[in-house]
DNA sequence: TATTGTTATACTCTATAACTATA
DNA sequence: TATAGTTATAGAGTATAACAATA
């Protein structure tokens, strides 16, 4: 509690971090477009197909999920379905409900899409493992030591 | 080198570790597309207009920067152009190119911009200057020890 | 000939509003 | 009446291909 400023200007090594931090995103969004094109896919059609490659969804749960419009969400599962990776299928309990599902062509996408993530290796690949605990702990209290999501 | 995989299956630590950094992606991008709204600029015109006001680019160079085709710069101009936050500028050097600029207005709005980008500050808020610079070498070693861009 | 920026085109993603079928 | 999903619409970003002006 030293700065007397309102809003607290960030310092040198503050600014730093930020930028890091920024050079990491621009990376990693890089990295998943390309391994979603790899596999002929929007980076929103890979990240709705990952979703559900856990489990199944209505499309408003897919919505707040993606944090967009329900609206979108019926586009984006139109082409995967017309592509044959998702389907729409009924849910029992609610007939207003429709429960997105990913078909067993889907699944094997989504395995490949995830196995085609280089940055799960690469980047972390010069790191030792205490170092690896170490930035899992740092990267741990950035986000509030909360698991989000 | 113990993993005898021809691809290298990540471990169980590592798998966190890009989980975390997963996080850090998806509120680094939430948080700069809320700045950018704050300033009714999309993600696209903020990102070109934080470049401009560093210095002048060529339609070019700014493309190669913002990774997108030439043409599509065309139109982020136009519309920054419109509000009068950007203009084009002949290059007294070669009549082909043309210079985009901040006016003095894209100047302000891109120093708004910078100071509402919360990330800065909170997420750091919590680390101590000795976890701060541990994570600045961190994220540099996995980033290659490049200073990118 | 090669390069710079633009235009034309088509597709995807996005939000908003209005609609339907259920609840 | 409220909710789930869709449709209609419009704007923005994206890539591709073709083009005019300049090098």
């Amino acid at each position: 509690m030293a700065t007397p400023h309102q809003t607290r200007r960030p310092d040198e090594l503050t600014l730093e971090v930020v930028d890091l931090i920024g050079a990491v995103v621009a990376r990693y969004h890089e990295e998943y477009e390309e391994a979603a094109a790899e596999h002929a896919l929007t980076g929103a059609q890979a990240r709705l197909l990952s979703l559900l490659s856990l489990e199944p969804l209505p499309m408003r749960k897919l919505a707040q999920r993606l944090r967009c419009e329900p609206s979108n969400v019926t586009g984006i599962v139109d082409r995967l379905e017309a592509r044959g990776l998702v389907e729409r299928r009924p849910d029992p309990a609610d007939r207003r409900v429709k429960l997105a599902a990913v078909t067993e062509e889907g699944r094997g996408v989504a395995r490949g899409l995830r196995e085609s993530l280089r940055f799960a290796r690469e980047p972390l690949a010069g790191l030792s493992e205490e170092e690896r605990v170490s930035l899992r702990g740092l990267l741990r209290r950035m986000l509030g030591d909360v698991v989000p999501r």
